[in-house]
RNA sequence: GGUCCUGUGGCCGAGCGGCUAGGCAGAGCUCUGCAAAAGCUUGUACAGCGGUUCGAAUCCGCUCGGGACCUCCA
Protein backbone atom coordinates (compact mmCIF):
# COMPACT_ATOMS: atom_id res chain seq x y z
CA UNK A 1 0.00 0.00 0.00
CA UNK A 2 1.45 3.25 -1.00
CA UNK A 3 1.40 5.86 1.31
CA UNK A 4 3.56 8.65 -0.26
CA UNK A 5 2.33 12.27 -0.25
CA UNK A 6 2.24 14.52 -3.18
CA UNK A 7 1.79 18.07 -2.41
CA UNK A 8 1.36 20.66 -5.34
CA UNK A 9 3.87 23.30 -4.13
CA UNK A 10 3.27 26.34 -5.16
CA UNK A 11 6.77 27.34 -5.55
CA UNK A 12 8.17 24.38 -7.68
CA UNK A 13 4.56 24.59 -9.63
CA UNK A 14 4.67 20.72 -9.34
CA UNK A 15 3.54 17.97 -7.23
CA UNK A 16 6.58 17.09 -5.56
CA UNK A 17 7.07 14.45 -3.28
CA UNK A 18 6.16 15.23 0.50
CA UNK A 19 9.93 14.88 2.28
CA UNK A 20 9.81 16.39 5.66
CA UNK A 21 13.39 18.49 7.05
CA UNK A 22 13.07 16.33 10.13
CA UNK A 23 10.95 13.70 10.46
CA UNK A 24 9.12 12.74 11.82
CA UNK A 25 8.65 16.19 12.68
CA UNK A 26 6.64 18.29 10.52
CA UNK A 27 5.91 21.87 10.94
CA UNK A 28 3.37 23.70 9.19
CA UNK A 29 2.29 27.71 9.06
CA UNK A 30 -1.36 29.07 7.76
CA UNK A 31 -1.96 32.53 8.08
CA UNK A 32 -4.93 33.03 10.40
CA UNK A 33 -7.33 36.08 10.21
CA UNK A 34 -7.43 39.52 10.67
CA UNK A 35 -10.00 39.75 13.47
CA UNK A 36 -11.47 43.16 12.73
CA UNK A 37 -14.88 41.46 11.12
CA UNK A 38 -16.32 37.96 11.51
CA UNK A 39 -14.80 35.29 9.74
CA UNK A 40 -16.89 34.69 6.63
CA UNK A 41 -17.84 31.36 4.53
CA UNK A 42 -14.70 31.84 2.42
CA UNK A 43 -12.20 32.01 5.40
CA UNK A 44 -13.39 29.24 6.82
CA UNK A 45 -12.31 27.34 3.49
CA UNK A 46 -9.37 28.06 3.68
CA UNK A 47 -9.18 26.42 7.74
CA UNK A 48 -10.99 23.37 7.10
CA UNK A 49 -8.69 22.38 4.09
CA UNK A 50 -5.75 22.72 6.35
CA UNK A 51 -7.28 21.63 9.44
CA UNK A 52 -7.38 18.25 6.85
CA UNK A 53 -3.54 18.87 6.21
CA UNK A 54 -3.05 18.39 9.98
CA UNK A 55 -5.21 15.98 10.70
CA UNK A 56 -4.00 13.66 7.52
CA UNK A 57 -0.11 13.77 8.07
CA UNK A 58 -1.12 13.24 11.92
CA UNK A 59 -3.01 10.20 10.20
CA UNK A 60 0.16 9.21 8.80
CA UNK A 61 2.06 9.17 11.75
CA UNK A 62 4.06 12.72 11.87
CA UNK A 63 4.71 14.69 14.69
CA UNK A 64 3.48 18.05 13.40
CA UNK A 65 3.28 21.31 14.98
CA UNK A 66 0.67 23.55 13.45
CA UNK A 67 0.86 27.26 14.17
CA UNK A 68 -1.63 29.38 12.84
CA UNK A 69 -1.55 33.31 13.69
CA UNK A 70 -4.00 35.67 14.56
CA UNK A 71 -3.65 38.98 13.06
CA UNK A 72 -4.52 41.82 15.63
CA UNK A 73 -2.36 44.33 14.45
CA UNK A 74 -4.33 46.50 11.94
CA UNK A 75 -2.88 46.30 8.57
CA UNK A 76 -2.86 49.57 6.94
CA UNK A 77 -5.45 49.52 4.46
CA UNK A 78 -3.02 51.52 2.03
CA UNK A 79 0.87 52.20 1.68
CA UNK A 80 -0.64 55.86 1.29
CA UNK A 81 -2.88 56.70 3.88
CA UNK A 82 -1.60 58.35 7.64
CA UNK A 83 -1.60 54.49 9.29
CA UNK A 84 -5.34 53.71 9.34
CA UNK A 85 -6.01 50.38 10.51
CA UNK A 86 -8.64 48.06 10.41
CA UNK A 87 -9.04 47.32 13.51
CA UNK A 88 -8.69 50.55 15.06
CA UNK A 89 -10.96 51.94 11.95
CA UNK A 90 -13.69 49.24 13.46
CA UNK A 91 -12.75 50.30 17.02
CA UNK A 92 -14.34 53.32 16.37
CA UNK A 93 -16.95 52.17 14.58
CA UNK A 94 -18.00 50.31 17.59
CA UNK A 95 -16.66 52.48 20.18
CA UNK A 96 -15.02 49.88 21.54
CA UNK A 97 -10.70 49.51 22.45
CA UNK A 98 -9.22 48.01 19.87
CA UNK A 99 -8.40 45.35 21.94
CA UNK A 100 -12.22 44.81 22.56
CA UNK A 101 -12.60 44.35 18.84
CA UNK A 102 -9.94 41.64 18.70
CA UNK A 103 -11.22 39.76 21.10
CA UNK A 104 -14.63 39.95 20.29
CA UNK A 105 -13.68 38.73 16.71
CA UNK A 106 -11.37 36.08 17.98
CA UNK A 107 -14.20 34.27 20.01
CA UNK A 108 -16.43 34.35 17.21
CA UNK A 109 -13.61 32.86 15.09
CA UNK A 110 -12.65 30.18 17.58
CA UNK A 111 -16.15 29.12 17.77
CA UNK A 112 -16.94 28.50 14.35
CA UNK A 113 -13.34 27.03 14.44
CA UNK A 114 -15.12 24.57 16.84
CA UNK A 115 -18.48 23.88 15.20
CA UNK A 116 -16.56 23.29 12.21
CA UNK A 117 -14.86 20.78 14.11
CA UNK A 118 -11.65 21.92 13.26
CA UNK A 119 -8.52 20.84 15.43
CA UNK A 120 -7.16 23.24 17.44
CA UNK A 121 -3.90 24.33 16.32
CA UNK A 122 -0.62 23.38 18.13
CA UNK A 123 0.25 27.23 18.68
CA UNK A 124 -1.73 30.13 17.80
CA UNK A 125 0.07 33.37 18.14
CA UNK A 126 -1.08 36.55 18.16
CA UNK A 127 1.03 39.48 16.25
CA UNK A 128 0.67 41.94 19.13
CA UNK A 129 2.12 39.24 21.69
CA UNK A 130 5.28 39.24 19.41
CA UNK A 131 6.11 42.93 19.10
CA UNK A 132 9.70 42.01 20.79
CA UNK A 133 10.15 39.21 17.76
CA UNK A 134 9.52 41.94 15.18
CA UNK A 135 11.59 44.47 16.11
CA UNK A 136 14.56 42.15 16.21
CA UNK A 137 13.85 40.51 12.84
CA UNK A 138 13.75 44.54 11.42
CA UNK A 139 17.11 45.24 13.29
CA UNK A 140 18.61 42.38 11.19
CA UNK A 141 17.26 42.92 7.99
CA UNK A 142 19.02 46.38 8.37
CA UNK A 143 21.98 45.16 9.49
CA UNK A 144 22.77 42.77 6.53
CA UNK A 145 21.52 45.90 4.62
CA UNK A 146 17.84 45.32 2.85
CA UNK A 147 16.16 47.84 5.06
CA UNK A 148 16.42 51.91 5.11
CA UNK A 149 14.57 54.10 7.81
CA UNK A 150 12.65 57.24 6.71
CA UNK A 151 11.25 59.89 9.64
CA UNK A 152 10.72 57.00 11.91
CA UNK A 153 9.62 54.28 9.75
CA UNK A 154 11.94 50.78 7.98
CA UNK A 155 11.06 49.67 4.28
CA UNK A 156 12.02 46.63 2.83
CA UNK A 157 14.81 47.77 0.29
CA UNK A 158 13.72 45.59 -2.96
CA UNK A 159 16.59 46.90 -5.36
CA UNK A 160 18.72 46.11 -2.67
CA UNK A 161 17.75 42.46 -2.48
CA UNK A 162 17.28 41.84 -5.89
CA UNK A 163 20.85 42.38 -6.68
CA UNK A 164 21.37 39.16 -4.31
CA UNK A 165 18.29 36.96 -4.42
CA UNK A 166 15.47 36.74 -7.18
CA UNK A 167 12.31 38.31 -6.37
CA UNK A 168 9.12 37.18 -7.19
CA UNK A 169 9.88 33.62 -7.74
CA UNK A 170 6.41 32.70 -5.85
CA UNK A 171 4.19 34.33 -7.61
CA UNK A 172 5.57 34.68 -11.13
CA UNK A 173 5.88 38.01 -11.30
CA UNK A 174 8.66 40.43 -12.02
CA UNK A 175 9.22 43.88 -11.05
CA UNK A 176 9.66 45.75 -14.13
CA UNK A 177 6.07 44.43 -15.21
CA UNK A 178 4.81 45.25 -11.60
CA UNK A 179 6.14 48.83 -12.21
CA UNK A 180 4.39 49.37 -15.47
CA UNK A 181 1.17 48.37 -14.03
CA UNK A 182 1.44 49.84 -10.99
CA UNK A 183 -1.30 52.77 -10.31
CA UNK A 184 -0.34 55.70 -10.24
CA UNK A 185 2.36 56.64 -7.59
CA UNK A 186 1.87 58.85 -4.15
CA UNK A 187 4.38 61.84 -4.99
CA UNK A 188 5.11 62.06 -1.17
CA UNK A 189 5.73 58.11 -0.40
CA UNK A 190 8.34 57.69 1.48
CA UNK A 191 9.94 55.23 -0.71
CA UNK A 192 13.16 54.80 -2.35
CA UNK A 193 11.26 52.34 -4.81
CA UNK A 194 7.96 51.51 -5.57
CA UNK A 195 7.89 47.89 -4.81
CA UNK A 196 9.59 48.60 -1.55
CA UNK A 197 6.97 47.77 1.22
CA UNK A 198 6.67 48.68 4.94
CA UNK A 199 8.76 46.71 7.92
CA UNK A 200 7.33 48.99 10.31
CA UNK A 201 5.32 52.32 10.21
CA UNK A 202 5.66 55.62 12.30
CA UNK A 203 2.54 55.76 14.30
CA UNK A 204 0.90 59.56 13.19
CA UNK A 205 -0.47 61.02 16.45
CA UNK A 206 -4.21 59.73 16.33
CA UNK A 207 -3.20 56.30 15.50
CA UNK A 208 -4.14 54.32 18.96
CA UNK A 209 -2.60 50.43 18.38
CA UNK A 210 1.55 51.59 18.51
CA UNK A 211 4.58 50.43 20.19
CA UNK A 212 7.87 51.80 21.13
CA UNK A 213 10.91 50.84 18.51
CA UNK A 214 14.23 51.74 18.45
CA UNK A 215 12.78 54.10 15.25
CA UNK A 216 10.00 55.54 17.56
CA UNK A 217 6.55 54.82 18.30
CA UNK A 218 4.75 53.12 15.68
CA UNK A 219 3.64 49.17 14.08
CA UNK A 220 4.83 46.34 12.34
CA UNK A 221 3.65 45.91 9.01
CA UNK A 222 1.58 43.56 7.53
CA UNK A 223 3.76 41.05 6.48
CA UNK A 224 6.73 40.54 9.21
CA UNK A 225 4.80 38.81 11.87
CA UNK A 226 4.20 35.75 9.86
CA UNK A 227 7.53 35.88 9.17
CA UNK A 228 8.77 36.55 12.62
CA UNK A 229 6.60 34.25 14.37
CA UNK A 230 7.27 31.53 11.63
CA UNK A 231 10.80 31.37 12.38
CA UNK A 232 10.17 31.81 16.08
CA UNK A 233 7.85 28.47 16.57
CA UNK A 234 8.78 26.15 13.36
CA UNK A 235 12.69 28.11 12.73
CA UNK A 236 14.10 29.79 9.88
CA UNK A 237 13.28 27.16 7.73
CA UNK A 238 10.24 24.66 7.91
CA UNK A 239 8.38 21.81 5.80
CA UNK A 240 4.84 23.62 4.89
CA UNK A 241 3.38 27.03 5.02
CA UNK A 242 -0.38 27.38 3.58
CA UNK A 243 -2.90 30.78 2.87
CA UNK A 244 -5.45 31.41 0.70
CA UNK A 245 -4.20 32.17 -2.95
CA UNK A 246 -4.67 35.91 -2.47
CA UNK A 247 -2.06 35.92 0.09
CA UNK A 248 0.36 34.52 -2.35
CA UNK A 249 1.38 38.27 -3.91
CA UNK A 250 2.29 40.60 -1.85
CA UNK A 251 1.82 38.81 1.70
CA UNK A 252 4.08 35.33 1.19
CA UNK A 253 6.35 36.96 -1.54
CA UNK A 254 6.85 39.13 1.12
CA UNK A 255 7.82 36.69 3.72
CA UNK A 256 10.29 35.02 1.38
CA UNK A 257 12.16 38.01 0.98
CA UNK A 258 12.03 38.94 4.73
CA UNK A 259 13.23 35.81 5.63
CA UNK A 260 15.53 35.67 3.00
CA UNK A 261 17.10 38.85 4.03
CA UNK A 262 17.49 37.67 7.73
CA UNK A 263 18.66 34.73 7.51
CA UNK A 264 20.15 34.01 4.38
CA UNK A 265 18.11 31.56 2.64
CA UNK A 266 14.17 30.50 1.82
CA UNK A 267 11.66 29.72 5.00
CA UNK A 268 9.41 27.17 3.62
CA UNK A 269 9.72 23.57 1.81
CA UNK A 270 6.66 23.66 0.20
CA UNK A 271 4.34 26.28 -0.02
CA UNK A 272 -0.05 25.52 -0.44
CA UNK A 273 -2.83 27.83 -1.44
CA UNK A 274 -6.30 26.93 -1.22
CA UNK A 275 -8.30 28.59 -4.02
CA UNK A 276 -11.23 31.27 -3.53
CA UNK A 277 -15.00 30.34 -2.53
CA UNK A 278 -17.36 31.97 -4.98
CA UNK A 279 -20.90 32.88 -5.18
CA UNK A 280 -22.31 33.19 -8.61
CA UNK A 281 -18.75 32.68 -10.51
CA UNK A 282 -17.53 35.79 -7.94
CA UNK A 283 -14.97 35.35 -5.23
CA UNK A 284 -16.85 35.69 -1.75
CA UNK A 285 -15.66 38.97 -0.14
CA UNK A 286 -16.24 41.51 2.26
CA UNK A 287 -15.78 43.89 -0.06
CA UNK A 288 -18.23 42.52 -2.52
CA UNK A 289 -21.02 42.14 -0.18
CA UNK A 290 -21.13 39.17 -1.11
CA UNK A 291 -19.97 37.02 1.89
CA UNK A 292 -22.27 35.54 3.95
CA UNK A 293 -21.56 34.26 8.04
CA UNK A 294 -21.42 30.89 9.04
CA UNK A 295 -24.31 31.16 11.60
CA UNK A 296 -26.54 32.72 8.99
CA UNK A 297 -25.82 29.58 6.75
CA UNK A 298 -26.57 27.21 9.50
CA UNK A 299 -29.88 28.89 10.03
CA UNK A 300 -30.67 29.83 6.62
CA UNK A 301 -30.73 33.42 7.53
CA UNK A 302 -29.85 35.21 4.48
CA UNK A 303 -31.11 36.49 1.08
CA UNK A 304 -28.74 34.27 -0.76
CA UNK A 305 -30.09 30.96 0.94
CA UNK A 306 -33.35 28.49 0.54
CA UNK A 307 -32.50 26.71 4.03
CA UNK A 308 -30.20 26.09 6.47
CA UNK A 309 -27.45 23.85 6.43
CA UNK A 310 -25.37 22.29 9.31
CA UNK A 311 -21.94 22.65 9.81
CA UNK A 312 -21.27 19.00 8.97
CA UNK A 313 -23.11 19.11 5.94
CA UNK A 314 -21.20 22.26 4.62
CA UNK A 315 -17.95 20.58 5.61
CA UNK A 316 -18.65 17.71 3.09
CA UNK A 317 -19.60 20.03 0.64
CA UNK A 318 -16.68 21.95 1.21
CA UNK A 319 -14.81 18.36 0.80
CA UNK A 320 -16.22 17.48 -2.49
CA UNK A 321 -14.28 19.99 -4.37
CA UNK A 322 -10.47 20.13 -4.89
CA UNK A 323 -8.92 23.07 -2.34
CA UNK A 324 -7.09 24.19 -5.50
CA UNK A 325 -10.16 24.50 -7.89
CA UNK A 326 -12.44 27.64 -7.00
CA UNK A 327 -15.89 26.30 -5.45
CA UNK A 328 -18.99 27.91 -6.25
CA UNK A 329 -21.40 28.14 -3.51
CA UNK A 330 -25.43 27.52 -4.28
CA UNK A 331 -28.61 26.13 -2.71
CA UNK A 332 -28.53 23.06 -4.98
CA UNK A 333 -25.12 21.90 -4.43
CA UNK A 334 -25.52 22.24 -0.86
CA UNK A 335 -28.42 20.26 -1.12
CA UNK A 336 -27.16 17.24 -3.16
CA UNK A 337 -24.21 17.53 -0.31
CA UNK A 338 -26.32 17.38 2.52
CA UNK A 339 -28.50 14.01 0.61
CA UNK A 340 -24.52 12.68 -0.03
CA UNK A 341 -23.69 13.13 3.55
CA UNK A 342 -26.51 11.72 4.94
CA UNK A 343 -26.58 8.55 2.88
CA UNK A 344 -22.63 8.38 4.15
CA UNK A 345 -23.38 8.61 7.32
CA UNK A 346 -26.59 6.11 7.85
CA UNK A 347 -24.40 3.53 6.18
CA UNK A 348 -21.01 3.82 8.46
CA UNK A 349 -23.15 3.56 11.36
CA UNK A 350 -24.97 0.66 9.41
CA UNK A 351 -21.89 -1.56 9.86
CA UNK A 352 -22.50 -2.95 12.79
CA UNK A 353 -26.28 -4.24 11.58
CA UNK A 354 -24.30 -6.18 8.82
CA UNK A 355 -24.48 -9.97 8.92
CA UNK A 356 -21.29 -11.11 8.22
CA UNK A 357 -20.47 -13.89 6.12
CA UNK A 358 -17.77 -16.60 6.02
CA UNK A 359 -16.68 -15.98 2.03
CA UNK A 360 -16.36 -12.74 0.16
CA UNK A 361 -15.19 -11.98 -3.36
CA UNK A 362 -14.68 -7.83 -2.05
CA UNK A 363 -11.39 -6.84 -2.22
CA UNK A 364 -11.25 -4.41 0.65
CA UNK A 365 -7.54 -3.94 0.24
CA UNK A 366 -7.47 -2.66 -2.74
CA UNK A 367 -10.58 0.14 -1.62
CA UNK A 368 -8.20 1.19 1.34
CA UNK A 369 -4.91 1.49 -0.95
CA UNK A 370 -7.11 3.52 -3.42
CA UNK A 371 -8.12 6.02 -0.32
CA UNK A 372 -4.64 6.71 0.27
CA UNK A 373 -3.75 6.68 -3.42
CA UNK A 374 -6.64 9.70 -3.06
CA UNK A 375 -5.46 11.80 -0.40
CA UNK A 376 -1.45 11.08 -1.39
CA UNK A 377 -2.14 12.64 -4.66
CA UNK A 378 -2.14 16.43 -3.06
CA UNK A 379 -4.87 15.79 -0.71
CA UNK A 380 -7.69 15.01 -3.08
CA UNK A 381 -10.75 14.71 -0.94
CA UNK A 382 -13.47 14.68 -3.91
CA UNK A 383 -11.84 11.49 -5.01
CA UNK A 384 -11.60 10.21 -1.63
CA UNK A 385 -15.01 10.93 -1.02
CA UNK A 386 -16.14 8.86 -4.23
CA UNK A 387 -13.93 6.06 -3.00
CA UNK A 388 -15.93 5.71 0.22
CA UNK A 389 -19.30 5.39 -2.02
CA UNK A 390 -17.92 2.83 -2.66
CA UNK A 391 -17.82 1.37 0.69
CA UNK A 392 -21.48 2.71 1.11
CA UNK A 393 -22.74 0.30 -1.65
CA UNK A 394 -20.85 -2.28 -0.21
CA UNK A 395 -22.22 -1.79 3.40
CA UNK A 396 -25.87 -1.16 2.29
CA UNK A 397 -25.37 -4.04 -0.11
CA UNK A 398 -24.20 -6.30 3.12
CA UNK A 399 -27.57 -5.07 4.96
CA UNK A 400 -30.12 -6.04 2.05
CA UNK A 401 -28.06 -9.43 1.94
CA UNK A 402 -26.71 -8.72 -1.59
CA UNK A 403 -23.19 -8.32 -0.58
CA UNK A 404 -21.29 -10.95 1.06
CA UNK A 405 -18.51 -9.45 4.01
CA UNK A 406 -16.43 -11.12 6.16
CA UNK A 407 -16.55 -10.12 9.76
CA UNK A 408 -13.18 -9.28 9.17
CA UNK A 409 -13.94 -6.97 6.10
CA UNK A 410 -16.78 -5.58 7.85
CA UNK A 411 -14.36 -4.36 10.88
CA UNK A 412 -12.05 -3.16 7.68
CA UNK A 413 -15.00 -1.01 6.53
CA UNK A 414 -15.60 0.21 9.41
CA UNK A 415 -11.80 0.93 10.55
CA UNK A 416 -11.45 3.19 6.86
CA UNK A 417 -14.55 5.01 7.78
CA UNK A 418 -13.87 5.79 10.61
CA UNK A 419 -9.92 7.00 9.41
CA UNK A 420 -11.15 8.84 6.34
CA UNK A 421 -13.93 10.11 7.32
CA UNK A 422 -13.61 11.06 10.69
CA UNK A 423 -10.13 11.47 11.82
CA UNK A 424 -8.65 12.60 8.19
CA UNK A 425 -11.72 14.68 6.63
CA UNK A 426 -13.28 16.06 10.40
CA UNK A 427 -16.76 14.91 9.63
CA UNK A 428 -19.02 13.84 12.15
CA UNK A 429 -21.88 11.98 12.79
CA UNK A 430 -25.40 14.06 13.15
CA UNK A 431 -25.87 12.61 16.64
CA UNK A 432 -22.20 13.81 17.81
CA UNK A 433 -22.13 17.27 16.12
CA UNK A 434 -25.84 17.92 17.34
CA UNK A 435 -28.13 17.62 17.58
CA UNK A 436 -29.60 17.95 22.08
CA UNK A 437 -33.20 18.33 20.08
CA UNK A 438 -34.02 15.64 18.34
CA UNK A 439 -35.38 13.48 21.13
CA UNK A 440 -38.04 16.12 21.66
CA UNK A 441 -38.64 16.41 18.29
CA UNK A 442 -39.23 13.18 17.83
CA UNK A 443 -41.31 13.01 20.95
CA UNK A 444 -43.26 15.46 19.52
CA UNK A 445 -44.24 13.41 17.15
CA UNK A 446 -45.51 10.24 19.63
CA UNK A 447 -47.38 12.67 21.63
CA UNK A 448 -49.20 13.85 18.29
CA UNK A 449 -50.00 9.95 17.40
CA UNK A 450 -51.53 9.10 21.21
CA UNK A 451 -53.39 12.01 20.42
CA UNK A 452 -54.87 10.61 17.40
CA UNK A 453 -55.60 7.45 18.59
CA UNK A 454 -57.45 8.77 21.98
CA UNK A 455 -59.21 11.14 19.61
CA UNK A 456 -60.31 7.86 17.79
CA UNK A 457 -60.83 6.48 20.95
CA UNK A 458 -58.70 3.61 20.25
CA UNK A 459 -57.27 3.27 23.82
CA UNK A 460 -55.97 -0.04 23.48
CA UNK A 461 -53.81 1.21 20.58
CA UNK A 462 -52.48 4.42 22.89
CA UNK A 463 -51.84 2.39 25.91
CA UNK A 464 -49.73 0.08 24.13
CA UNK A 465 -47.73 3.13 22.85
CA UNK A 466 -47.07 4.47 26.75
CA UNK A 467 -46.44 1.05 28.02
CA UNK A 468 -43.84 0.48 24.90
CA UNK A 469 -41.79 3.64 26.41
CA UNK A 470 -42.80 3.17 29.91
CA UNK A 471 -40.89 -0.34 29.86
CA UNK A 472 -38.12 1.70 28.24
CA UNK A 473 -37.63 3.85 31.47
CA UNK A 474 -39.61 7.09 29.43
CA UNK A 475 -42.53 8.22 30.76
CA UNK A 476 -44.84 9.71 29.12
CA UNK A 477 -47.40 12.71 30.74
CA UNK A 478 -50.32 14.21 28.77
CA UNK A 479 -50.76 17.45 28.95
CA UNK A 480 -53.63 19.62 27.50
CA UNK A 481 -51.72 20.98 25.02
CA UNK A 482 -49.95 17.35 23.97
CA UNK A 483 -47.26 15.77 26.29
CA UNK A 484 -44.30 16.08 28.16
CA UNK A 485 -42.14 12.66 28.98
CA UNK A 486 -39.12 12.57 31.23
CA UNK A 487 -36.08 9.39 31.91
CA UNK A 488 -37.39 7.24 34.97
CA UNK A 489 -34.68 7.21 36.91
CA UNK A 490 -33.76 3.61 38.64
C1' G B 1 -3.10 46.91 -19.55
C1' G B 2 0.30 42.90 -17.27
C1' U B 3 0.67 37.90 -14.93
C1' C B 4 -1.87 33.49 -14.04
C1' C B 5 -6.04 30.16 -13.66
C1' U B 6 -10.42 28.27 -15.81
C1' G B 7 -14.81 26.60 -19.30
C1' U B 8 -16.94 18.75 -18.26
C1' G B 9 -23.88 15.83 -18.94
C1' G B 10 -30.25 19.08 -15.60
C1' C B 11 -26.97 20.81 -11.05
C1' C B 12 -22.29 20.31 -8.17
C1' G B 13 -17.69 18.29 -9.17
C1' A B 14 -13.12 14.65 -10.26
C1' G B 15 -10.11 13.15 -14.24
C1' C B 16 -5.83 15.94 -17.71
C1' G B 17 -3.26 11.18 -23.89
C1' G B 18 -6.32 4.97 -24.65
C1' C B 19 -9.47 2.13 -19.15
C1' U B 20 -17.28 3.39 -15.40
C1' A B 21 -15.12 9.19 -11.38
C1' G B 22 -18.53 10.26 -7.52
C1' G B 23 -22.78 12.87 -5.39
C1' C B 24 -27.67 15.13 -6.32
C1' A B 25 -31.75 15.20 -9.70
C1' G B 26 -34.31 11.96 -13.95
C1' A B 27 -36.00 7.01 -16.11
C1' G B 28 -36.81 1.60 -15.56
C1' C B 29 -36.64 -2.68 -12.37
C1' U B 30 -36.29 -5.41 -7.46
C1' C B 31 -38.05 -5.15 -2.60
C1' U B 32 -42.62 -3.32 -0.49
C1' G B 33 -49.88 -2.84 2.96
C1' C B 34 -48.74 2.63 1.77
C1' A B 35 -44.58 5.74 1.94
C1' A B 36 -39.49 5.91 2.58
C1' A B 37 -34.82 3.61 2.49
C1' A B 38 -31.63 0.39 -0.07
C1' G B 39 -29.87 -2.50 -4.34
C1' C B 40 -29.57 -3.24 -9.72
C1' U B 41 -29.89 -1.07 -14.72
C1' U B 42 -29.83 3.38 -17.63
C1' G B 43 -29.67 8.28 -20.83
C1' U B 44 -27.73 12.97 -22.01
C1' A B 45 -20.65 15.46 -21.54
C1' C B 46 -16.12 17.31 -22.10
C1' A B 47 -17.13 26.01 -24.94
C1' G B 48 -16.03 26.64 -30.53
C1' C B 49 -12.61 26.06 -34.64
C1' G B 50 -8.07 24.19 -36.35
C1' G B 51 -3.57 21.16 -35.43
C1' U B 52 -0.19 17.10 -33.20
C1' U B 53 -1.12 11.69 -32.53
C1' C B 54 -2.58 5.04 -34.32
C1' G B 55 -5.73 7.41 -30.56
C1' A B 56 -7.49 13.91 -27.15
C1' A B 57 -12.15 16.14 -22.51
C1' U B 58 -6.80 15.43 -21.59
C1' C B 59 -1.08 18.20 -25.63
C1' C B 60 -0.45 22.81 -29.10
C1' G B 61 -2.59 27.29 -31.59
C1' C B 62 -6.51 30.64 -32.34
C1' U B 63 -11.54 32.47 -31.07
C1' C B 64 -15.30 33.26 -27.51
C1' G B 65 -16.91 33.08 -22.29
C1' G B 66 -15.74 33.17 -16.69
C1' G B 67 -12.41 34.23 -12.67
C1' A B 68 -8.03 35.55 -9.48
C1' C B 69 -3.84 38.61 -8.53
C1' C B 70 -1.36 43.36 -9.68
C1' U B 71 -4.40 47.66 -3.10
C1' C B 72 -6.46 45.06 2.55
C1' C B 73 -8.33 40.18 1.70
C1' A B 74 -8.58 32.95 3.33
Amino acid sequence: MSKELYIYNSLSRNKDLFQPLNAPHVGLYVCGPTVYANVHLGNCRTFMFFDVVYRYLTHLGYKVRYVRNITDVGHITSTFDDGVDRIGQQARLEQLEPMEIVQKYTNYFHEMMRVFNNHSPSIEPTATGHMIEQIEMIKKILDQGFAYEVNGSIYFDVQAYRAKYPYGELSGRNVEELYENTRTLDGQDEKKFFADFALWKAASPEHIMRWPSPWGEGFPGWHLECSAMSTKYLGEQFDIHGGGMDLKFPHHESEIAQNTACCGKGPVKYWMHSNMLTVNGQKMSKSLGNSFLPHELFAGDHPLLEKGFGPQVVRFFMMQAHYRSTLDFSNEALSAAEKGYERMMAAYMAIEECKPSAQSDADIDALEARCYDAMGDDFNTPILIAELFEAVRLINGCKNGQQALTADQLAQLKKIMTHFLMDVMGLQTPESASNVELPNIMMDAVFEVRKGLKEKKDYATADMLRDAFSSRNIVLKDTKDGGEWTYEKK
